[in-house]
DNA sequence: TGAACATATGAGCAATCGTTCATATGTTGG
DNA sequence: CCAACATATGAACGATTGCTCATATGTTCA
């Protein structure tokens, strides 16, 4: 006879988030992980800045940073504001930077 | 004359952290984004499980969430220890918690 | 030892992702 | 208004990813 848990599963079960709530976890997660974005957020880090700044600092072509910019706002993990042409863009908050930290110390630990 | 601003790249470069532990953070975030290693990870926030559990609890084939474990070992996220024929996995470190805490916060804030 | 159970693994496939390329939108100064 | 600049966007393509299926490995007990 099989191994049975279904007095544990009943438990670990209630404690759950939603699954929707798993799905945005995962989702946001899934920004992070790539380089390009890590890179433009480790970029914002001190100070804000325009697109083609970070274009020239990742030496990459605008049009790819601004396909990722893309992507971490509508994460809301950056915010932009317009002046003139450029457009310069900042972290939206603080949990960037803690979750980055935090990714960090893991890995040099 | 398009926009300058080698004096910004200069010095933000100068704190940025090396292209290998830049890739290695992404590496290690894309490990977080997804929706089933997250539930696995919740399932292990309090206690050690089986693999047949979490298969189990969710719903899902032994050989889907077994391969599952396996990122989550190569990224240190995991460990596991055997007791006859089972083998239950436990979260490695506070760092799990502490990340996917701050994802949650930021979602739900 | 061999049958039953628990887990791991490799190949294959559909789906997703990140970049490029071409082009569109928006802004300013002459 | 138009040329130059800054940014955004859509289609397309190669690369990566997560699952399934079949099967291998490892463990226990009769």
């Amino acid at each position: 006879m099989p191994h049975n848990h279904e007095e544990l599963l009943k438990h670990i079960k209630a404690d759950m988030p939603s699954d929707e709530l798993l799905q945005d976890l995962g989702d946001l997660f899934k920004v992070f992980g790539d380089t390009t974005r890590i890179k433009i957020m480790y970029a914002l880090y001190e100070d804000e800045m325009c697109v083609c700044a970070i274009a020239d600092l990742l030496k990459m072509t605008q049009s790819a940073i601004s396909h990722q910019l893309k992507v971490l706002k509508a994460a809301n993990l950056v915010a932009s504001r317009r002046e003139g042409k450029t457009i310069y863009y900042r972290l939206a908050d603080e949990h960037v930077k803690s979750i980055i930290g935090q990714g960090y110390e893991h890995l040099t630990e």
